[in-house]
RNA sequence: GGCCCCGUAGCUCAGCUGGAUAGAGCAACUCACUUCUAAUGAGUAGGUCUCAGGUUCGAAUCCUGACGGGGUCACCA
């Protein structure tokens, strides 16, 4: 946008040089690279064919017709097909001086509203590393398309009902003695997790117990595949065992029952517990920063999406088999069959989501929804999104899964049974303690009060955490290795955060309040790469918002802090060589510092003033 | 096996709507704080961009195929 007079001129050039009418897509203009002369460069090899000119006789031409009638460009050189051209100063100073500070980057409500589902966990335990990367991806995804003019509603589903959770009740209610998180001072999440864990350990005894009484052993005589052994029998064999013979699961399953035949003691224990782990989920996501507009509870859902499978059926979208089971027939677009109601008229996890959706179209009437869930269910969304094409919901084509890959630790996947799960309240503990024996030797922090130094280091342990985690792109696997994740130094939250903290302390210490630099005609190499990277940031909002990914603004961020640091050490800010020179690098400061800050708010991270 | 995603420096990642000699950080080694915050900067070293074809003036980037890694193919969620 701030080379639009570029752009005319060119377009003119190609008219008037050659008579050739250009499409704009063909004079794209790139930053020049460092290694050459100039400030935008043009490549002009798509034109040689057309026009059977060589490209060094193109850019000779076009350069020189630019140099005469675009007033900005002082110079230029051709370099094999490519025009690298240099800009005045009064160009930069005038780019400089319209730069809407507080506002830069952040685009006019479009009229469109946009659903974003984040985080969305369980309740029967508490969240964890792969929750803190969905958490961060979906909630930085708000904020980008608030930034780019969507009105935006965040929202979580919580998986509150089934098995698990009852499992959880069953092994409270036989081995808790009626203790609660307040009578054990455990946060609600964690405590009602350890039952979860309980149940899963006196289950894996009971089962161990089973395998070697008579009954056991007839039904690995009975049940065994060819040549298989009694061990990896009976690894397989844990689900059916569940189901049939196990005193627990049967427990545990007759829970669930009374739970769906509205049992009231059953039903007010759910209530208990679940009131817990929310408690306990709510500080967790008070530390992390991130709230929700609406909350879907899946005991509300489960049941819905009928409507949906009869209207389907009418529409000849769906068809019946003669169990009376309900399926799809997706073979056409490469898809298989799939099942959305079973042969007992209940609901199976696509028809909840079928009916979810719909739901939500009419509580919000959304033109977009955007499901922040993990790549193992890329082929769920699949179906999901063309059975609502093709039931024609109106906002069927503005469904979007934000798929990212699962996180691994640097010795391999997590495993619950393993204990190798990574819990968030610990890591987010340790990235904020590791904070803490890095900044209270440092002078800055110790001149603060205590609650600013304890407000200060959290911002700089969640900002190293957040900003290890959302740099990455969302689809690829990320290996997470924890000691990395607590750097402070190089390509990390603290080092953007540095940067701003050291304009803020110019900025403190600045006294003028003239800013004049209209006279100011010797711009520094490292002020122009600056005000390059400001020109493109709102070309990367508007991207990343395409794009559904905010790993690129945090790349952006990294190059603008980066660029900082540099041109402060080369260049005095203070102690300018003249009032002109210092004024322009205070205004550069500011939008810097705006740039920075909101674009690390953008990735839900916050910056400190001192550090 | 079918389909989907990934493969870039020792490690973690950028670059991918085709453009100049493929970039950062970490780790290793040097150097720079009487100077606006050294959580910084400068430098050295490190690459058959998994491989093979193809398209193109030009390919890490697009197409095809192999190889390697992951995911998914339930009347589970």
């Amino acid at each position: 946008m701030f080379l639009n007079q570029t752009t005319h001129w060119l377009t003119q050039a190609f008219e008037k040089v050659y008579g050739l009418t250009t499409d704009p897509k063909q004079l794209l203009l790139s930053p020049t690279k460092k290694e050459f002369e100039g400030d935008f460069t043009i490549v002009v090899f798509p034109f040689v064919k057309e026009l059977k000119i060589s490209p060094e006789a193109i850019g000779e031409a076009i350069g020189t017709f630019m140099k005469e009638n675009d007033a900005d460009i002082i110079d230029f050189n051709v370099v094999k097909g490519f025009l690298n051209m240099t800009y005045s100063d009064d160009f930069w100073i005038r780019i400089a001086k319209n730069i809407p500070i507080g506002s830069y980057g952040t685009f006019p409500k479009n009229g469109k509203k946009v659903m974003v589902e984040f985080s969305s966990p369980n309740t029967n335990k508490p969240l964890h590393l792969g929750h803190i990367r969905n958490i961060l991806l979906g909630w930085s995804c708000t904020k980008i398309f608030e930034a780019n003019g969507y009105e935006v509603i965040k929202t979580q589903i919580i998986n509150d009902r089934g098995i698990a959770i009852c499992k959880s009740m069953l092994a409270w209610k036989i081995f808790a003695n009626g203790n609660t998180p307040s009578s054990t001072s455990i946060k609600g999440d964690h405590f009602v997790g350890e039952y979860y864990v309980r149940f899963e350990k006196e289950f894996k005894l009971e089962y161990e117990g089973f395998q070697y009484t008579d009954m056991g052993i007839a039904v690995f005589e009975k049940n065994k595949k060819e040549g298989q052994d009694f061990d990896s029998f009976f690894k397989e064999y844990k689900n059916t065992y569940f189901n049939t013979y196990s005193q627990l699961g049967a427990e545990a399953k007759q829970m669930l029952l009374d739970w769906e035949a509205g049992d009231p003691n059953t039903i007010e224990l759910w209530k208990q517990m679940n009131q817990w782990v929310y408690s306990g989920f709510d500080t967790t996501y008070n530390t992390l920063g991130v709230t929700f507009d609406k909350v879907y509870y899946e005991s509300d859902t489960y049941l819905l999406g009928k409507d949906a499978v009869q209207y389907g059926l009418t529409k000849n979208v769906f068809y019946k088999k003669e169990d009376e089971s309900i399926w799809v027939d997706l073979t056409d677009v490469g898809m298989d069959h799939k099942i959305v109601q079973r042969s007992d008229g209940t609901s199976v996890y696509m028809t909840q989501d079928l009916g979810t959706a719909m739901m939500r179209y009419k509580d919000f009437q959304v033109d977009n929804m955007v499901y922040t869930v993990a790549d193992e269910q890329d082929y769920h969304f699949q179906v999901l999104f063309e059975i609502l094409k093709r039931l024609g919901e109106p906002y069927a084509d503005g469904l979007y899964h934000l798929s990212y890959g699962m996180v691994e630790l640097p010795q391999g996947k997590m495993k619950s049974r393993e204990g190798t799960v990574v819990d968030a309240d610990d890591l987010i503990a340790e990235v904020i303690a590791e904070a803490q024996n890095n900044t209270i030797e440092r002078g800055e922090v110790a001149e603060m009060s205590i609650e600013e130094q304890n407000a200060t280091v959290k911002k700089i342990g969640l900002g190293a955490l957040k900003y290890f985690m959302i740099k990455v792109q969302p689809k690829k696997r990320m290996i997470f290795d924890p000691k990395e994740s607590v750097d402070l130094q190089g390509q990390t939250g603290p080092y953007i955060q540095n940067a701003y903290v050291r304009i803020k302390s110019i900025l403190r210490k600045n006294d003028s309040t003239a800013s004049n630099f209209d006279k100011y005609l010797s711009l520094q190499p490292q002020e122009k790469v600056l005000m390059q990277l400001v020109m493109e940031y709102p070309n990367v909002i508007s991207q990343a918002c395409k794009d559904y990914d905010p790993s690129s603004v945090a790349n952006f961020a990294y190059s603008l802090a980066k660029e900082f640091h540099k041109f402060y050490h080369d260049v005095r800010i203070l102690g300018a060589e003249s009032e002109e020179a210092k004024s322009f690098r205070l205004h550069l400061c500011n939008i810097i510092s705006d740039i920075l800050q909101r674009s690390m708010a953008t990735l839900g991270i916050e910056m400190p003033e001192r550090m």
